[in-house]
DNA sequence: CATGAATGAGTTTTCATTCAT
DNA sequence: AATGAATGAAAACTCATTCAT
């Protein structure tokens, strides 16, 4: 994860291969979950690397011991809280992979949900897109990103065409069915990182509603013609 | 717009009222389109008063002539830009005030349309929310969004419950009917920012698209029940 | 002398091209002075911009306003440095171009002390040879030091040459004559660098002993044959 | 070498007195071949103790196990090499005793390249004079750099005088004579530093070319009177 | 003794802001 | 008003040194 640590001389002993790496291990967490408070709530650029080392308890030269720069624990934060969506989509789609559309939507929504709860902080720095504005300055982290990105998208979509084969979705609908989906997707969650973060609302209400919605739209059946 | 400039009042000249006047306004215009551009591109953090300023043509002292501080600068922005935006909003509905909701979602998405091809650059930071994260940081500037974020979700929701009254919208759609037509709007909006600036795409289809997903669904008739 | 400068917006007016230049100028002269004497002092490595700044009287952000970083610093030192040098050899050579080789050489051993005279502090830089060590930190500065370098050799073997036409230097000696000549000047250089820098010697009386040895050697008549 | 291993001398211990003494020996020669290169190739400031632990094969923790400090281990190196030059040097003074000056010079020069040969990286160090600069940074290892040069010099010198009273150099040169001497040895040895190491030249005629050019001069007899 | 992760003081560099001209 | 050099506080990053294992 970092190119210092890579380039140790040679350690004879094999002995204690478990105790400082789980050390290691460790600290490496504190550190990305310190960086993840500090990079949601002050924005990518004014999270401090002093902050954060401050917040994993740990001191400044610990976080350049793990990561080559600023950019490289970014990215690292990236790289560990997408695989672990990545991981839970994968695994709702497979659990729900011979039921119909509407539960794999469904089991979709939940992925996300579950991962929200988990790492709020780090779905407003993705959710809000805030990486993509910084293509220049980091282009480690907005690879990263834009992978992330990527997979979660052909995912859905690869659903979505599934769901025209089987009937569920309207042929003309398949291209934009993904846009709009996350689009709505991400509308609910950004409002409920807004709404004070106390009361998370009825989550299962607000999926049926958003299914609701995506199914058979908001319009009354022969209203909008 | 600047503190200084308010206290020039009581000058006792009277000559040429008009023609500073303009000087003044085309400077102050150019500072702006100038913010807009660097603002969008280099991010809220990594846009510097000097950068700005070059692409103004001015001296970054100019800058300081006309705008308090830097967040000064960016509060201005983002009102000039929300007023615009605001105008044509309300043009499009006293406009469509009088023909079904589906027109006048019609004509609100053509208004964004207008004001994304007017001011690509400016969407990017309000759509990409970015101000959102920097809440502590530049509390002016948080402020013009909010206000302005929320003028624009008041508009759009007084004309869904219209929609209801009106028997377009199903009622229990009601209240996330706005966060959903939002957020399938960003969505699109996003789709054609990233894709490479060259074809926007049919835009106009793409519109009758997201009306047909907002009040008719994506699923078909028995699909998804 | 420096990218940024290079880049300032299109100034209208020429109205003071002279005062804020030279202010300019006072600022940079005052650096390369302050440089000098903490690159010297310190050694290339623990020369602090700090300490330069304090040295200088301005502050360390006037030092990068005027050139881009660390390095470009010292390099404009050497270069400014180099260059006065140089003139003084040239000034030195034109004026004795046709009197024999062994008042040439005086000429440039003058032009040498003169400038040891001058820039002390300089000199040890380069004598010492600090620079070459720093090939790879520092390539910029090493690439002027490498041309002067070369520029004060190919002169002074430009003399030698001279001088083996003119009968003056035994062919066989022409090649090594420039590297042994410098050698013993850099000895004399370094031994007055050294020796509590109060009294200087007499330098004159040097300079015939080090011309004695060089064309006649130091070892008696019949002795070392 | 270094206060810890001093106050382990009353151990109980007897096994193995010389095994210990003998990986212990490697141990730190490792490290002053690591440092001696490491020195040399980055400089005085930019030798990092990693680096040279890396290239000795051992870890930072083991450096310190030997050697107080960075200092102490500098002034390590700098000793060890010294000792073993004067070493050399003495052996040749002994062994040509009592054979006339030019062939005593010959035999300092052969130490001198041999000395080079076997340790080019140091010799870049300290002909290069690169500790000088360090007096106030590294006042220990300033200390044996000052009492080496003093050695070699008092030797050389004493060399001088008595080749005086040999009649083999003019009185008046004696002073200047171990300056002149060193400046020229110098300067061979830095060209040939600085000529792409593979082309050793002919060291050999070199020599001979210097101690000519030492009694004899470099100028016609005649020419330059 | 060896190991190597943690520490944090010390440096370089950036950039919003001021102000004399 | 416009200019742009000077300012200096604030950040990122480095690396000698320590110490628990």
């Amino acid at each position: 994860m970092n190119r210092r640590s890579e380039l140790r001389a040679p350690t004879a002993r094999r002995a204690p291969p478990t105790l400082r790496a789980r050390i290691r291990e460790t600290t490496v967490q504190a550190i990305l979950a310190a960086a993840e408070e500090v990079f949601a709530d002050a924005g990518l650029h004014a999270a401090h690397m002093g902050t954060i080392a401050a917040k994993a308890g740990v001191s400044v030269g610990t976080l350049y011991n793990h990561f080559e720069d600023r950019e490289a624990l970014l990215a690292g934060l990236l790289e560990a809280r997408h695989a672990e969506l990545i991981g839970k989509l994968d695994a709702a789609l497979r659990e729900g992979a011979d039921r119909p559309l509407r539960e794999r939507l469904r089991a979709i929504l939940g992925a996300f949900a579950s991962h929200c709860q988990a790492h709020r902080k780090f779905v407003n720095i993705v959710v809000q897109r805030e990486v993509g504005r910084y293509q220049q300055t980091y282009p480690q982290a907005w690879a990263k990103k834009t992978d992330a990105m990527r997979n979660v998208h052909d995912r859905i979509e690869a659903e979505m065409r599934r769901g025209v084969k089987e009937r569920a979705l309207r042929p003309e609908a398949a291209d934009l069915a993904t846009t709009f989906f996350l689009g709505m997707m991400r509308a609910l969650i950004i409002r409920d990182a807004n709404a004070s973060s106390g009361d998370a609302g009825d989550m299962g209400r607000d999926h049926e509603r958003l299914l609701d919605a995506f199914f058979g739209g908001m319009g009354t059946k022969g209203g909008a013609a």
